[in-house]
DNA sequence: GACACGGTTATCGTAAATGATAACATACTC
DNA sequence: GAGTATGTTATCATTTACGATAACCGTGTC
């Protein structure tokens, strides 16, 4: 029998009602730390740069997208970001599924 | 002559640039503001009903939904209200158009 | 090894968002 | 008019995001 891998621990971590529910709230603010560092790259700038950019200093730029940061960034924040790599920010509201989720249904991240 | 109207005071202002600025940057917090009201309304709620479900006072609602309002709320805080009544919200990121806006375009609203 | 580059982490001070309470305005009903 | 419902505004305390500085960790280059 072999070790568990870092995949199935999080397959079975995620059966966890609990531990899915936070998955699913850290997801947003996951998510879009990953854009944004993927919407510096693409425009061809380092933290620092864009720091500069913005008037600030390059280790606020490194937390806003850390994924292990637990801000929860203004509205602001984000939109200047955006705007300083070439974007614009839109907020859409989805109306949410009230579906009862498949009780093995497993996130393909 | 009649006195100027607010609608020719407001399109004067926006040829201004400054101001102009002023008004493209404010937009987003206005057009979310009434976003929100929007999606409230079709839940049904009143503040104090929605309130009572994100566990705070109907005033921080309404200072929340108010346009006049200085604040660039948390991206957390517009989640939650928007989990509360009944849509997930989503962020877009759409590239910046650089062309130079005509020089005599007025925005409609 | 020394250096530069890109990014991370820790810390501290300040500014701003949020929580909470109360008073107020309007409109509507009885 | 008294009472109720909905939303607004002001104020204060608390929490948290952000600005700023510094030290650190790789990685690559010389």
């Amino acid at each position: 029998m072999t070790r568990p891998t870092f995949h199935d621990f999080k397959k079975k971590a995620l059966r966890d009602p609990g531990v899915r529910a936070e998955y699913e709230s850290l997801s947003a603010a996951y998510h879009l730390r990953k854009k944004l560092i993927g919407l510096r790259k693409k425009a061809g700038l380092t933290q620092e740069e864009l720091a500069k950019r913005l008037n600030t200093q390059k280790s606020n730029i490194s937390r806003l997208e850390n994924v292990n940061s637990k801000i929860s960034p203004k509205l602001s924040t984000i939109e200047e970001y955006a705007k300083a790599v070439g974007f614009k920010l839109e907020l859409d509201f989805v109306p949410q599924k009230t579906i009862k989720p498949h009780h093995n249904r497993i996130n393909s991240d």
